[in-house]
DNA sequence: TACGATCAAATTATCGATTTTTTTAACCGT
DNA sequence: ACGGTTAAAAAAATCGATAATTTGATCGTA
Protein backbone atom coordinates (compact mmCIF):
# COMPACT_ATOMS: atom_id res chain seq x y z
CA UNK A 1 0.00 0.00 0.00
CA UNK A 2 1.08 3.41 -1.02
CA UNK A 3 1.57 5.45 1.77
CA UNK A 4 -0.30 8.99 1.77
CA UNK A 5 2.37 12.15 2.57
CA UNK A 6 0.56 14.65 2.33
CA UNK A 7 2.65 16.57 -0.44
CA UNK A 8 -0.11 17.58 -3.41
CA UNK A 9 0.43 17.14 -6.58
CA UNK A 10 0.73 20.47 -8.33
CA UNK A 11 -2.08 19.45 -10.89
CA UNK A 12 -4.25 18.28 -7.87
CA UNK A 13 -7.63 20.22 -7.24
CA UNK A 14 -9.18 23.06 -8.81
CA UNK A 15 -7.03 26.17 -10.37
CA UNK A 16 -7.58 28.51 -7.56
CA UNK A 17 -5.94 25.72 -5.42
CA UNK A 18 -3.48 25.57 -7.47
CA UNK A 19 -2.69 28.83 -7.76
CA UNK A 20 -2.83 29.23 -3.79
CA UNK A 21 -0.31 26.67 -3.67
CA UNK A 22 2.33 27.87 -5.99
CA UNK A 23 1.48 31.14 -5.30
CA UNK A 24 2.53 30.70 -1.41
CA UNK A 25 5.25 28.97 -2.35
CA UNK A 26 6.50 31.63 -4.61
CA UNK A 27 6.17 34.32 -1.71
CA UNK A 28 7.25 32.44 1.07
CA UNK A 29 10.34 31.38 -0.86
CA UNK A 30 11.30 35.30 -1.71
CA UNK A 31 10.31 34.39 -5.18
CA UNK A 32 7.87 37.17 -4.99
CA UNK A 33 9.33 39.86 -2.80
CA UNK A 34 7.95 41.96 0.15
CA UNK A 35 5.78 44.03 -0.69
CA UNK A 36 5.79 43.51 -4.36
CA UNK A 37 2.80 44.68 -6.31
CA UNK A 38 0.69 41.54 -7.18
CA UNK A 39 -0.15 41.94 -10.73
CA UNK A 40 -3.01 40.13 -11.39
CA UNK A 41 -2.30 40.08 -15.57
CA UNK A 42 1.17 39.21 -14.59
CA UNK A 43 0.30 36.14 -12.82
CA UNK A 44 -2.65 35.04 -14.86
CA UNK A 45 -0.30 34.70 -17.82
CA UNK A 46 2.82 33.67 -15.74
CA UNK A 47 0.78 30.44 -14.05
CA UNK A 48 -1.05 30.21 -17.23
CA UNK A 49 -4.45 30.30 -15.89
CA UNK A 50 -7.61 32.95 -16.13
CA UNK A 51 -7.81 36.09 -13.44
CA UNK A 52 -10.64 34.66 -11.08
CA UNK A 53 -8.53 31.84 -9.91
CA UNK A 54 -5.70 34.22 -9.22
CA UNK A 55 -7.82 36.66 -7.83
CA UNK A 56 -9.40 33.86 -5.08
CA UNK A 57 -6.18 32.41 -4.01
CA UNK A 58 -4.77 36.03 -3.26
CA UNK A 59 -7.92 36.50 -1.28
CA UNK A 60 -6.97 33.11 0.40
CA UNK A 61 -3.35 34.49 1.37
CA UNK A 62 -4.86 37.50 2.86
CA UNK A 63 -6.03 35.69 5.47
CA UNK A 64 -2.75 33.90 5.82
CA UNK A 65 -1.07 37.50 6.32
CA UNK A 66 1.22 36.62 3.48
CA UNK A 67 -0.61 38.98 0.79
CA UNK A 68 -2.33 42.74 1.56
CA UNK A 69 -5.06 43.76 0.12
CA UNK A 70 -6.04 47.20 -0.50
CA UNK A 71 -9.53 47.62 -2.36
CA UNK A 72 -9.81 48.70 -5.72
CA UNK A 73 -5.97 49.07 -5.92
CA UNK A 74 -4.82 45.37 -6.24
CA UNK A 75 -2.94 42.53 -3.78
CA UNK A 76 0.66 43.47 -2.84
CA UNK A 77 2.92 40.38 -0.73
CA UNK A 78 3.23 41.72 2.84
CA UNK A 79 6.10 43.72 3.69
CA UNK A 80 8.74 42.35 6.03
CA UNK A 81 10.12 44.09 9.02
CA UNK A 82 12.11 43.55 12.22
CA UNK A 83 9.05 44.33 14.12
CA UNK A 84 6.92 41.82 12.37
CA UNK A 85 9.53 39.03 12.72
CA UNK A 86 10.21 39.75 16.08
CA UNK A 87 6.02 39.20 16.86
CA UNK A 88 5.89 35.84 14.44
CA UNK A 89 8.50 34.73 16.48
CA UNK A 90 7.26 35.58 19.81
CA UNK A 91 4.01 34.50 18.88
CA UNK A 92 5.16 31.25 17.94
CA UNK A 93 6.76 30.14 21.32
CA UNK A 94 3.86 31.42 23.09
CA UNK A 95 1.45 29.33 21.23
CA UNK A 96 3.45 26.36 19.81
CA UNK A 97 4.20 25.87 23.63
CA UNK A 98 0.52 25.38 24.57
CA UNK A 99 -0.09 23.41 21.55
CA UNK A 100 3.09 21.14 22.22
CA UNK A 101 2.14 20.70 25.66
CA UNK A 102 -1.69 19.68 25.05
CA UNK A 103 -0.33 17.75 22.17
CA UNK A 104 1.63 15.67 24.93
CA UNK A 105 -1.01 15.72 27.30
CA UNK A 106 -3.18 13.47 25.07
CA UNK A 107 -0.58 11.45 23.60
CA UNK A 108 -1.13 8.10 22.50
CA UNK A 109 0.51 5.68 20.39
CA UNK A 110 -0.96 6.54 16.82
CA UNK A 111 0.49 9.93 17.17
CA UNK A 112 3.40 8.90 18.14
CA UNK A 113 3.65 6.58 15.50
CA UNK A 114 3.31 9.68 12.96
CA UNK A 115 5.67 12.11 14.80
CA UNK A 116 8.09 9.48 14.28
CA UNK A 117 7.33 8.70 11.10
CA UNK A 118 7.28 12.54 10.13
CA UNK A 119 10.66 12.77 11.68
CA UNK A 120 12.25 10.16 9.90
CA UNK A 121 11.35 11.63 6.45
CA UNK A 122 12.24 14.96 7.31
CA UNK A 123 15.89 13.11 8.18
CA UNK A 124 15.93 10.72 5.33
CA UNK A 125 15.35 13.92 2.82
CA UNK A 126 17.99 16.16 3.98
CA UNK A 127 20.40 15.84 1.25
CA UNK A 128 17.57 15.64 -1.46
CA UNK A 129 16.18 18.57 -2.66
CA UNK A 130 15.54 21.27 -0.41
CA UNK A 131 12.10 22.80 -1.44
CA UNK A 132 11.05 18.59 -0.29
CA UNK A 133 12.75 19.40 3.08
CA UNK A 134 11.22 22.07 3.84
CA UNK A 135 8.00 20.60 3.16
CA UNK A 136 8.94 17.66 5.24
CA UNK A 137 10.30 20.23 8.34
CA UNK A 138 6.78 21.64 8.38
CA UNK A 139 5.37 18.27 8.54
CA UNK A 140 6.98 17.16 11.37
CA UNK A 141 6.86 20.40 13.36
CA UNK A 142 3.20 20.65 13.03
CA UNK A 143 3.06 16.46 13.91
CA UNK A 144 4.60 17.45 17.22
CA UNK A 145 1.36 19.10 17.86
CA UNK A 146 -1.41 17.61 15.94
CA UNK A 147 -2.38 15.67 18.74
CA UNK A 148 -3.60 19.34 20.19
CA UNK A 149 -7.54 19.15 19.60
CA UNK A 150 -7.55 22.60 18.92
CA UNK A 151 -7.90 22.97 15.37
CA UNK A 152 -7.87 26.82 15.19
CA UNK A 153 -4.99 26.92 17.37
CA UNK A 154 -3.31 24.87 15.24
CA UNK A 155 -4.56 26.39 12.11
CA UNK A 156 -2.46 29.72 13.67
CA UNK A 157 0.49 27.96 14.42
CA UNK A 158 0.59 26.57 10.74
CA UNK A 159 0.41 30.09 9.66
CA UNK A 160 2.81 31.33 11.44
CA UNK A 161 5.10 28.76 10.82
CA UNK A 162 4.65 30.23 7.00
CA UNK A 163 5.77 33.32 8.06
CA UNK A 164 8.38 32.46 9.62
CA UNK A 165 9.78 30.27 7.06
CA UNK A 166 9.70 33.03 4.82
CA UNK A 167 12.20 35.30 6.70
CA UNK A 168 14.43 32.32 6.72
CA UNK A 169 14.37 32.16 2.98
CA UNK A 170 14.70 35.68 2.19
CA UNK A 171 18.03 35.23 4.70
CA UNK A 172 19.05 32.40 1.99
CA UNK A 173 22.16 31.21 2.16
CA UNK A 174 23.17 33.34 5.18
CA UNK A 175 21.70 30.79 7.31
CA UNK A 176 22.53 27.43 6.21
CA UNK A 177 20.44 24.89 8.34
CA UNK A 178 23.70 22.87 7.96
CA UNK A 179 25.92 25.15 9.77
CA UNK A 180 24.13 24.56 13.65
CA UNK A 181 23.49 20.65 14.02
CA UNK A 182 19.63 21.04 12.94
CA UNK A 183 19.63 17.20 13.47
CA UNK A 184 20.44 16.96 16.91
CA UNK A 185 18.07 20.05 17.83
CA UNK A 186 14.89 17.55 16.33
CA UNK A 187 16.18 14.68 17.76
CA UNK A 188 16.16 15.77 20.56
CA UNK A 189 12.84 17.41 20.66
CA UNK A 190 11.58 14.23 19.07
CA UNK A 191 12.67 11.83 22.16
CA UNK A 192 11.49 14.35 24.89
CA UNK A 193 7.96 14.02 22.82
CA UNK A 194 8.39 10.47 22.48
CA UNK A 195 8.99 10.41 26.21
CA UNK A 196 5.94 12.44 27.26
CA UNK A 197 8.49 15.09 29.05
CA UNK A 198 6.48 18.12 27.96
CA UNK A 199 8.90 20.53 29.95
CA UNK A 200 12.11 19.50 28.47
CA UNK A 201 10.08 18.81 25.03
CA UNK A 202 8.74 22.75 25.11
CA UNK A 203 11.70 24.49 26.22
CA UNK A 204 14.10 22.60 23.37
CA UNK A 205 11.36 23.29 20.85
CA UNK A 206 11.48 27.07 21.39
CA UNK A 207 15.21 27.59 21.77
CA UNK A 208 14.94 25.50 18.65
CA UNK A 209 12.84 28.70 17.38
CA UNK A 210 14.69 31.28 19.78
CA UNK A 211 18.48 30.24 18.49
CA UNK A 212 17.20 30.81 14.38
CA UNK A 213 15.50 33.68 15.45
CA UNK A 214 18.35 36.15 17.42
CA UNK A 215 20.42 35.10 14.55
CA UNK A 216 17.84 36.44 11.84
CA UNK A 217 17.12 39.13 13.85
CA UNK A 218 20.40 40.50 13.74
CA UNK A 219 20.27 40.26 9.85
CA UNK A 220 17.55 42.40 9.72
CA UNK A 221 18.60 44.69 12.38
CA UNK A 222 21.66 45.59 10.12
CA UNK A 223 19.62 45.33 6.92
CA UNK A 224 21.61 41.97 5.48
CA UNK A 225 19.07 40.71 4.54
CA UNK A 226 18.68 38.97 1.13
CA UNK B 1 -17.38 68.37 13.20
CA UNK B 2 -19.34 64.69 12.52
CA UNK B 3 -17.31 62.34 14.62
CA UNK B 4 -15.72 59.03 12.84
CA UNK B 5 -17.21 55.93 14.35
CA UNK B 6 -15.59 53.23 12.28
CA UNK B 7 -18.94 51.95 11.56
CA UNK B 8 -18.60 51.91 7.77
CA UNK B 9 -21.32 52.62 5.46
CA UNK B 10 -22.98 49.86 3.67
CA UNK B 11 -22.47 51.50 0.44
CA UNK B 12 -18.26 52.61 1.04
CA UNK B 13 -15.94 50.53 -1.16
CA UNK B 14 -16.40 47.82 -3.58
CA UNK B 15 -19.10 45.33 -3.97
CA UNK B 16 -16.51 42.24 -2.62
CA UNK B 17 -16.30 44.69 0.60
CA UNK B 18 -19.92 45.19 0.71
CA UNK B 19 -20.71 41.40 0.87
CA UNK B 20 -18.02 40.64 3.16
CA UNK B 21 -19.41 42.69 5.57
CA UNK B 22 -22.80 41.77 4.93
CA UNK B 23 -22.10 38.11 4.85
CA UNK B 24 -20.45 38.26 8.11
CA UNK B 25 -22.94 39.70 9.64
CA UNK B 26 -25.55 36.89 8.18
CA UNK B 27 -23.34 34.48 9.74
CA UNK B 28 -22.16 36.25 13.62
CA UNK B 29 -26.10 36.96 14.15
CA UNK B 30 -27.05 33.39 12.89
CA UNK B 31 -28.66 34.39 9.77
CA UNK B 32 -27.27 31.82 8.30
CA UNK B 33 -27.15 29.10 10.62
CA UNK B 34 -24.33 26.78 11.30
CA UNK B 35 -23.36 24.37 8.39
CA UNK B 36 -25.51 25.87 6.01
CA UNK B 37 -24.89 25.22 2.63
CA UNK B 38 -23.85 28.72 0.78
CA UNK B 39 -25.13 28.46 -2.75
CA UNK B 40 -23.57 31.55 -4.77
CA UNK B 41 -26.26 31.72 -7.02
CA UNK B 42 -28.64 32.43 -3.65
CA UNK B 43 -26.47 34.54 -1.97
CA UNK B 44 -25.61 36.50 -5.76
CA UNK B 45 -29.62 37.68 -6.02
CA UNK B 46 -29.74 38.22 -2.42
CA UNK B 47 -27.54 40.66 -1.90
CA UNK B 48 -27.76 41.66 -5.46
CA UNK B 49 -24.62 41.70 -6.48
CA UNK B 50 -22.32 39.71 -9.25
CA UNK B 51 -20.92 36.05 -8.17
CA UNK B 52 -17.66 37.35 -8.48
CA UNK B 53 -17.77 39.56 -5.41
CA UNK B 54 -19.76 36.76 -3.56
CA UNK B 55 -17.05 34.36 -3.92
CA UNK B 56 -14.23 36.46 -3.16
CA UNK B 57 -16.25 38.06 -0.22
CA UNK B 58 -16.48 34.02 1.29
CA UNK B 59 -13.06 33.38 0.90
CA UNK B 60 -11.79 36.39 3.00
CA UNK B 61 -14.68 34.89 5.44
CA UNK B 62 -12.63 31.46 4.95
CA UNK B 63 -9.77 33.01 6.58
CA UNK B 64 -11.93 33.82 9.48
CA UNK B 65 -12.83 30.59 10.41
CA UNK B 66 -16.50 31.60 9.70
CA UNK B 67 -17.07 30.20 6.51
CA UNK B 68 -15.72 26.32 5.29
CA UNK B 69 -14.57 25.81 1.62
CA UNK B 70 -14.69 22.50 -0.03
CA UNK B 71 -12.81 22.35 -3.02
CA UNK B 72 -14.73 21.90 -5.75
CA UNK B 73 -18.15 21.53 -3.55
CA UNK B 74 -18.45 25.27 -2.28
CA UNK B 75 -18.97 27.32 0.44
CA UNK B 76 -20.74 26.65 4.00
CA UNK B 77 -20.35 28.06 7.27
CA UNK B 78 -18.66 26.44 9.77
CA UNK B 79 -19.95 24.42 12.05
CA UNK B 80 -20.83 24.93 15.78
CA UNK B 81 -20.35 22.54 18.83
CA UNK B 82 -19.59 22.62 22.43
CA UNK B 83 -15.63 21.94 21.53
CA UNK B 84 -15.16 24.54 18.91
CA UNK B 85 -16.50 26.70 21.86
CA UNK B 86 -14.76 26.02 24.40
CA UNK B 87 -11.36 25.67 22.77
CA UNK B 88 -12.37 29.52 21.31
CA UNK B 89 -13.00 30.31 24.96
CA UNK B 90 -9.62 29.54 25.76
CA UNK B 91 -7.73 30.79 22.90
CA UNK B 92 -9.20 33.72 23.68
CA UNK B 93 -8.42 34.22 27.37
CA UNK B 94 -4.77 33.66 26.91
CA UNK B 95 -4.71 35.71 23.75
CA UNK B 96 -6.38 38.55 25.29
CA UNK B 97 -4.69 38.06 28.29
CA UNK B 98 -1.31 38.38 26.43
CA UNK B 99 -2.86 41.59 24.52
CA UNK B 100 -4.11 43.20 27.32
CA UNK B 101 -0.36 43.21 29.48
CA UNK B 102 1.34 44.64 26.58
CA UNK B 103 -1.22 47.60 25.82
CA UNK B 104 -1.25 48.07 29.29
CA UNK B 105 2.72 47.83 29.44
CA UNK B 106 2.42 50.55 26.78
CA UNK B 107 -0.07 52.28 27.99
CA UNK B 108 0.11 56.13 26.96
CA UNK B 109 -2.36 59.34 27.06
CA UNK B 110 -4.28 58.79 23.29
CA UNK B 111 -4.60 54.70 24.11
CA UNK B 112 -5.86 55.71 27.61
CA UNK B 113 -8.44 58.68 25.80
CA UNK B 114 -9.85 56.33 23.17
CA UNK B 115 -10.64 53.47 25.15
CA UNK B 116 -12.53 56.41 27.62
CA UNK B 117 -14.20 57.05 24.34
CA UNK B 118 -15.03 53.66 23.50
CA UNK B 119 -16.46 52.92 26.61
CA UNK B 120 -18.51 56.07 26.24
CA UNK B 121 -20.31 55.01 23.09
CA UNK B 122 -20.85 51.46 24.14
CA UNK B 123 -22.61 52.67 27.75
CA UNK B 124 -24.66 55.26 26.08
CA UNK B 125 -25.96 52.97 23.26
CA UNK B 126 -27.18 49.89 25.57
CA UNK B 127 -30.62 51.20 24.97
CA UNK B 128 -30.13 51.81 21.82
CA UNK B 129 -30.47 49.59 18.46
CA UNK B 130 -28.41 45.97 19.52
CA UNK B 131 -26.65 45.54 16.35
CA UNK B 132 -24.90 48.98 17.16
CA UNK B 133 -24.41 48.23 20.46
CA UNK B 134 -22.37 44.76 19.67
CA UNK B 135 -20.53 46.60 17.25
CA UNK B 136 -19.72 49.20 19.50
CA UNK B 137 -18.89 46.39 22.34
CA UNK B 138 -16.28 44.85 20.14
CA UNK B 139 -14.82 48.08 19.82
CA UNK B 140 -14.25 48.57 23.15
CA UNK B 141 -12.94 45.04 24.05
CA UNK B 142 -10.57 46.22 21.01
CA UNK B 143 -10.22 49.06 22.52
CA UNK B 144 -8.47 47.59 25.69
CA UNK B 145 -6.01 45.68 22.90
CA UNK B 146 -5.30 48.39 20.75
CA UNK B 147 -2.06 49.23 22.24
CA UNK B 148 -0.41 46.25 21.94
CA UNK B 149 2.05 46.82 19.44
CA UNK B 150 1.08 43.38 17.53
CA UNK B 151 -1.12 43.62 14.50
CA UNK B 152 -0.87 39.80 14.29
CA UNK B 153 -2.46 39.13 17.80
CA UNK B 154 -4.85 41.83 17.56
CA UNK B 155 -5.92 40.01 14.10
CA UNK B 156 -6.49 36.66 16.03
CA UNK B 157 -8.07 38.62 18.95
CA UNK B 158 -10.49 39.79 16.40
CA UNK B 159 -11.63 36.92 14.56
CA UNK B 160 -11.77 35.05 17.97
CA UNK B 161 -13.81 37.71 19.29
CA UNK B 162 -16.62 37.52 15.85
CA UNK B 163 -16.11 33.65 16.45
CA UNK B 164 -17.57 33.72 20.12
CA UNK B 165 -19.62 36.52 19.38
CA UNK B 166 -21.70 34.27 17.07
CA UNK B 167 -22.21 31.66 19.68
CA UNK B 168 -24.01 34.59 22.09
CA UNK B 169 -26.11 35.64 19.12
CA UNK B 170 -27.26 31.92 18.65
CA UNK B 171 -28.43 31.76 22.13
CA UNK B 172 -30.24 34.97 21.62
CA UNK B 173 -32.54 35.51 24.22
CA UNK B 174 -31.94 33.09 26.23
CA UNK B 175 -28.49 34.58 27.82
CA UNK B 176 -29.43 38.48 27.80
CA UNK B 177 -26.88 40.86 28.56
CA UNK B 178 -29.03 42.86 30.73
CA UNK B 179 -29.55 39.82 33.28
CA UNK B 180 -26.26 40.18 34.90
CA UNK B 181 -24.76 43.70 35.40
CA UNK B 182 -22.72 43.49 32.13
CA UNK B 183 -21.86 47.19 32.77
CA UNK B 184 -20.39 46.85 36.15
CA UNK B 185 -17.85 44.32 34.58
CA UNK B 186 -16.88 46.90 31.79
CA UNK B 187 -16.77 49.41 33.87
CA UNK B 188 -14.41 47.82 36.67
CA UNK B 189 -12.02 46.42 33.61
CA UNK B 190 -11.93 49.82 32.56
CA UNK B 191 -11.07 51.15 35.71
CA UNK B 192 -8.67 48.59 36.29
CA UNK B 193 -6.90 49.28 33.09
CA UNK B 194 -7.07 53.38 33.25
CA UNK B 195 -5.02 52.69 36.62
CA UNK B 196 -2.50 50.49 34.44
CA UNK B 197 -3.25 47.93 36.66
CA UNK B 198 -2.08 44.59 34.12
CA UNK B 199 -3.04 41.92 36.94
CA UNK B 200 -6.57 43.32 38.11
CA UNK B 201 -7.64 44.45 34.07
CA UNK B 202 -6.79 40.90 33.37
CA UNK B 203 -8.25 39.20 36.13
CA UNK B 204 -11.67 40.89 35.19
CA UNK B 205 -11.54 40.42 31.40
CA UNK B 206 -11.21 36.70 31.40
CA UNK B 207 -14.27 35.91 34.45
CA UNK B 208 -16.06 38.40 32.23
CA UNK B 209 -15.50 35.97 29.51
CA UNK B 210 -15.49 33.22 31.49
CA UNK B 211 -18.98 33.76 33.07
CA UNK B 212 -20.83 34.20 29.90
CA UNK B 213 -18.55 31.40 28.65
CA UNK B 214 -19.51 29.01 30.92
CA UNK B 215 -23.41 29.37 30.96
CA UNK B 216 -23.03 29.33 27.31
CA UNK B 217 -21.42 26.29 27.39
CA UNK B 218 -23.75 24.70 29.66
CA UNK B 219 -26.68 25.72 27.03
CA UNK B 220 -24.70 23.66 24.32
CA UNK B 221 -23.59 20.57 26.45
CA UNK B 222 -27.73 19.86 26.85
CA UNK B 223 -28.67 21.32 23.34
CA UNK B 224 -30.85 23.79 23.86
CA UNK B 225 -29.19 26.25 21.03
CA UNK B 226 -32.01 28.62 19.08
C1' DT C 1 10.25 75.79 -11.45
C1' DA C 2 6.57 74.10 -8.86
C1' DC C 3 1.76 73.22 -8.74
C1' DG C 4 -2.56 71.46 -10.04
C1' DA C 5 -5.83 70.07 -13.44
C1' DT C 6 -6.83 67.04 -17.24
C1' DC C 7 -6.61 63.21 -20.09
C1' DA C 8 -4.79 58.61 -21.58
C1' DA C 9 -3.02 54.20 -20.36
C1' DA C 10 -2.89 50.60 -17.16
C1' DT C 11 -5.06 47.93 -13.84
C1' DT C 12 -8.57 46.41 -10.89
C1' DA C 13 -13.24 44.98 -10.22
C1' DT C 14 -17.35 43.18 -11.98
C1' DC C 15 -20.50 40.98 -14.95
C1' DG C 16 -22.66 37.43 -18.03
C1' DA C 17 -21.83 33.34 -20.44
C1' DT C 18 -19.51 28.87 -20.85
C1' DT C 19 -17.30 24.81 -19.14
C1' DT C 20 -16.55 21.46 -15.69
C1' DT C 21 -17.86 18.99 -11.74
C1' DT C 22 -20.98 17.26 -8.48
C1' DT C 23 -25.45 15.94 -7.07
C1' DT C 24 -29.88 14.06 -7.92
C1' DA C 25 -32.96 10.95 -9.74
C1' DA C 26 -34.34 7.76 -13.03
C1' DC C 27 -33.46 3.43 -14.97
C1' DC C 28 -32.08 -1.31 -15.59
C1' DG C 29 -31.03 -5.97 -14.60
C1' DT C 30 -30.84 -9.14 -11.08
C1' DA D 1 -36.95 -4.40 -3.64
C1' DC D 2 -32.01 -3.73 -4.06
C1' DG D 3 -27.45 -2.20 -5.75
C1' DG D 4 -25.23 -0.20 -9.25
C1' DT D 5 -25.02 2.47 -13.60
C1' DT D 6 -26.02 6.36 -16.25
C1' DA D 7 -28.43 10.51 -17.79
C1' DA D 8 -30.31 14.96 -16.52
C1' DA D 9 -30.22 18.87 -13.48
C1' DA D 10 -27.97 21.83 -10.41
C1' DA D 11 -24.17 24.09 -8.82
C1' DA D 12 -19.37 25.45 -8.80
C1' DA D 13 -15.51 27.01 -11.27
C1' DT D 14 -13.63 29.39 -14.92
C1' DC D 15 -13.25 32.37 -18.82
C1' DG D 16 -13.54 36.53 -21.81
C1' DA D 17 -15.38 40.96 -22.11
C1' DT D 18 -16.84 45.37 -20.08
C1' DA D 19 -17.07 48.96 -16.55
C1' DA D 20 -14.92 51.52 -12.96
C1' DT D 21 -10.91 53.15 -10.78
C1' DT D 22 -6.27 54.43 -10.21
C1' DT D 23 -1.82 55.83 -11.96
C1' DG D 24 1.20 58.51 -14.58
C1' DA D 25 2.19 61.79 -17.97
C1' DT D 26 1.32 66.15 -20.14
C1' DC D 27 0.27 70.75 -20.38
C1' DG D 28 -0.94 75.36 -18.94
C1' DT D 29 -0.53 78.69 -15.36
C1' DA D 30 1.22 81.32 -11.56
Amino acid sequence: MLMENDLPDARDGSATQRAYRVLRKMIVTGELKPGEKLKIDGLRRRLDTGASPIREALSLLTSDNLVERIDQRGFRTAEISAQNFDEILKLRCTLEDLALRESIAKADDAWEEQLVLAHHRMARAKDGNEATFEDLHKLFHMALLANASSPILLKFCSQLYDLNIRYRFLAGRALNYQRRDVSDEHGGILAAAVARNADAASSRLLDHYKMTGAFLAGLLERNELS
